[in-house]
DNA sequence: GACCAGGTCCTTG
DNA sequence: CAAGGACATGGT
């Protein structure tokens, strides 16, 4: 991590200015055990894919850790097919759900853990890498970990900051307040902007870039 | 038909 | 540690 200022004012650019063009508003709230879902089915696939996936799932009552850890993997499997991946992201959901089950009984209890431990924990679960787990910590815990994706790198390079993922994560957790609504308020602006105004394509008219200079 | 999507893990150099 | 491949379906 490069702790330097004038990145540090960069990124609280990124932040303000995003805020000045989305303004309040509230993304992912779901219950814990959904979130908890869709953070491992989303991986690497588009968002609208996994509504269908979390539709079918709940449409079996498959979907809650309980549910998951219990059920045959083929009719996980069946369920989250169209995510793709869909036998590793089956066997990936229920490595989380036997150890919400196993290491704590349950989603209720897991609440009463402390951040940084959560978050050990949960990395320790075969399929969860930082990003899921800070997805998790963020929106099913409303902790204040932010979460680093690939639109926040790609937004962040337009911006010409460049750093090492646990870089990025420090950066804006030093620029942002510690509340948990500004963290997934900043993420979910972060998704919409680069969505929309930097994609592949039209990275070159972003107006991020302008951030360069 | 090529190319990409809100990752993670395993193997190599 | 960086780079490359595997995992797979669905949309443009």
């Amino acid at each position: 991590m490069s702790g330097s200022s004038s990145t540090r004012d960069r990124v609280r650019l990124i932040v303000d200015r995003l805020e000045d063009r989305y303004g309040t508003i509230d993304w992912w709230h779901a219950p814990p055990d959904e979130v908890m879902v869709g953070a491992i089915l989303t991986q690497q696939t588009r968002w609208e894919n996994v509504e269908r996936a979390l539709d079918r799932l709940r449409a079996g009552d498959l979907l809650s850790m309980a549910a998951i850890e219990a059920a045959p993997a083929d009719l996980i499997e069946e369920a989250v097919r169209c995510t793709g991946f869909f036998r590793v992201k089956t066997c990936r959901l229920q490595a989380l759900a036997r150890f919400v089950i196993d290491e704590h009984g349950s989603v209720e209890a897991m609440a009463a853990a402390g951040t940084d431990e959560l978050r050990r924990d949960l990395l320790g679960v075969p399929g969860i890498g930082e990003e899921t787990a800070d997805s998790i910590l963020c929106y099913a815990f409303s902790r204040c970990s932010f979460v680093i994706d690939a639109y926040t790198r790609r937004l962040c390079a337009c911006a010409g900051v460049d750093e090492p993922v646990e870089g990025y994560r420090h950066l804006f957790e030093s620029v942002l307040p510690p509340v948990n609504v500004r963290y997934r308020q900043t993420h979910a602006h972060i998704v919409e902007y680069a969505k929309s105004q930097c994609s592949r394509k039209r990275c070159e008219e972003c107006s991020i870039r302008s951030l360069n200079a």
